[in-house]
DNA sequence: CAAATTCCTTAATCTGTATTAAGAAATCAC
DNA sequence: GTGATTTCTTAATACAGATTAAGGAATTTG
């Protein structure tokens, strides 16, 4: 559980005691490459951190297209915030392309250690406010950005993701077609 | 401060001594149509209540462009969430296109009656789940639809706001040139 | 290691929406 | 109410990126 105690402790500052509450009340989850981990369909009722691994988080649109959200790699949460937080249906899908193990804890559990740990509840706000202004910054700063920005600042910020997924997955975290994708590469190597 | 009581009892449970608590905190403030609400290059300290009138939110890109965040009126909360919440300067400007009331509360007050009061917790982590589900809306579910089918859902989600703001702005909220709207808009007079 | 499958590239064509331009309609200010 | 300003419409042209198609490279599986 170390990259979870490092994530705890670099959000809030907690005690010793306190912690191994918090951890406790987590549960471990295995999987394999190519696994689905349930999420479509049902109501999210489980905060999931990617101890070691790495998850894609995609929809579906109605044209049948997937449009990546997250590729989640050790020390990330992933989870469908907007089922967990507004207890609706799950539109998400989780695919597994490493060997994966989360660490998850159910919502009940967390909302009950609100109560005896309160730098739990402050540790979920943060958590919120951070998936907030990422995808803020996702919706807003890229709306304006060409492709070809968006690729690079995809590299900028999560290049090391790169070699650990195949080329169309980034294309659809971008929203562009992975045939532009290649385009854009082999543009910017003439640079 | 009709509204912003109605907006709080409709959110959390809270008593009538310690609404009055919070209300004690919050400052109104008039503006005039075409007034500018101090925001851009500023760091946001005060969550902002419409309690009268109507407000646009936007960011200009780097082309000049402005493009609409969010349209607000009566009991609408608006606020860069992004710079309130990181303490990062604001990108955003605030124009006022009625007779506004604003009712706001700085950012101080408001953790300190996060002890004293302990709804008021519930309540911020509330209103961000509820900027954090309509953002997640506006980024994915607009982003496999056409400029029409986007203008429809608007219309049919936030129609009564039309009348009371110029036809661009609208536009520029669903993030398409005023020139496409219109001819959007009259393609569907003819269906 | 061969065959199957998955992934990536190239190139031609198509499409939705932007841009530019100009005039018409509506609204505002004196 | 008239002129000035703002907003909306129409239409021609331009362009970023999608789609389609097909072949090549890489990776996986038996």
């Amino acid at each position: 559980m170390h990259n979870l105690i490092t994530d705890i402790k670099n959000t809030v500052s907690i005690n010793d005691s306190d912690l191994q509450r918090v951890l406790d009340k987590f549960h471990k989850k295995e999987y394999d490459k190519s696994d689905i981990i349930p999420s479509y369909a049902t109501v999210s009722k489980h905060m999931k951190f990617i101890e070691k691994g790495l998850v894609r988080v995609y929809i579906i649109d109605n044209q049948a297209r997937e449009i990546t959200i997250q590729i989640g790699i050790e020390s990330a949460w992933i989870n469908d915030l907007y089922s967990y937080l507004s207890d609706t249906t799950s539109n998400i899908y989780l695919t597994v392309y490493e060997p994966t193990t989360i660490l998850q804890i159910h919502k009940n559990d967390l909302e009950q250690l609100y109560k005896e740990v309160p730098a739990m509840e402050s540790f979920s706000r943060i958590k919120i406010q951070q998936s907030y202004t990422r995808l803020y910054n996702r919706a807003f700063n890229q709306l304006n950005k060409t492709a070809e920005e968006r690729y690079l600042e995809f590299r900028d910020k999560y290049g090391y993701i790169e070699p650990r997924v195949p080329q169309y997955i980034i294309a659809s975290y971008l929203n562009i077609s992975p045939e532009h994708l290649s385009k854009v590469r082999h543009d910017l190597l003439k640079k």
